[in-house]
DNA sequence: GTGGTCTAGACCACT
DNA sequence: GTGGTCTAGACCACA
């Protein structure tokens, strides 16, 4: 369920975040689910509670899980997330600043285009298999 | 010459290579062309001096300069580095994760087209603004 | 009847709390007249027992409520309630750190007022509405 | 400078970050003024550094200081911070139910307009008592 | 020196 | 059981 990777320049509790940020938005985790507990899933993922805590905490206040103390955590419903501007802003900035390295190095508008295309094709076909694997379990 | 942004979550030396990479791959920097020293940067920046000696040495490991001992840091060629496939990797993979994000936030195929095309033009009219400025120079 | 919001920061038993004092001095729970048992009202809500008993427990201990052995939890007189220092000297000083914290953020006097003045006709007007509610149920 | 209270119900790093709040936007820490490292706040404090680490990280995220690695913490500028609707929303939500409350409890317009006036007299006395003491420092 | 992350283990309030 | 806070002490990257 979770792939972290302890040598990643990301931190553990970032990969968390957006591990269950892909899980909450791509509908594994539908709207109202419960999360594992934290430390249920500090026990999987053999990390410490505080960090999955910390992971917890954030994904709240960016609106992806709300929390009932005593009770759990829980997804958020989708329509909340996709308003949230903040993160469409940053994934902006990213695009322009990757963009424009690309252009330094040399490649034309065309060239990314393709580039894009083939991203797109890609990434269609990854979702299929995802739905694919996810039904068979 | 260098715009830094303390504010910035980006570190100081992040912003030096970023600002660097920019001047030598749009030219302003011309192959074989000197850099300025260490110290002389970290003078003109008013910042540590390890600071730009480590955005140095990160510009040499990416190909970017090259140093000659006892005379300085210069500029590589931009056929050299244009070439490094690892740049180009690594910005593709990068791209692949932000469209992917915003398909999750609901963006269509048509709305991210809309979006890539808004910043193709922003920074077409952006590097049009800095030729100026660097021409009044 | 009751209004429970899990997604809200705010403890269940803490709006249960709020929600019966509402009630009670609103006079829609009339002097002496019983509240829901505890068993009810937590399958009415579909909470823990425990946690409407927490809330009951509280209730007693502010005066909003006088429990009677075996018979259950019953309203208690405006009148007492009303002669309650330590709720008012509480919201008094709520209520000075809250104008004190506007001020802070730029906030003129007049501007504070006219907030107050809004407060006041939106409070009239949901009252009005919950009246004409609970005439018709 | 601070004064931490361990019996409240808010927890130490709430404290930490309202009275830190409150020095910025009364202009005792200036605009780009540092504020005491992580560590140093710990010591003065008797607190684990820990708990001032997540204060001022909530302290960053509200806007009301920035982060250098490696330099500290700053005070971010007044015209930043009072752009925050977030803060003026939750103040005003407290304001509501506030006087809400007050009227359950049988005040009339009448008397909790009196009951502010108070509070802003006391309040400009308060002001013009602490500028004194800062005078004197 | 600075902030940032993580672990281990404790205690609390709420359900 | 749940999440939330706190301590003690370690390690890392950045300036």
């Amino acid at each position: 369920m979770f792939q972290l990777d302890l040598k990643s320049r990301e931190s553990i509790y970032e990969q968390i975040i957006s591990q269950m940020k892909e899980l909450i938005v791509t509908g594994v985790l539908k709207e109202g689910e419960k999360l594992p507990s934290v430390r249920e899933l500090s026990r999987i993922l053999t990390v410490n509670p505080n960090t999955v805590q910390k992971a917890y905490r954030e994904l709240e206040r960016q609106g992806y899980v709300y929390t009932v103390t005593g009770l759990g955590c829980f997804a958020a419903s989708l329509a909340d997330i996709r308003r949230d501007e903040t993160a469409i802003h940053q994934l902006t900035e990213t695009l322009r600043t990757t963009l424009r390295q690309l252009t330094y190095l040399g490649f034309t508008r065309q060239e990314i285009d393709a580039l894009l295309d083939r991203l797109f094709r890609e990434d269609h076909q990854h979702r299929n298999d995802t739905e694919k694997g996810s039904e068979s379990t």
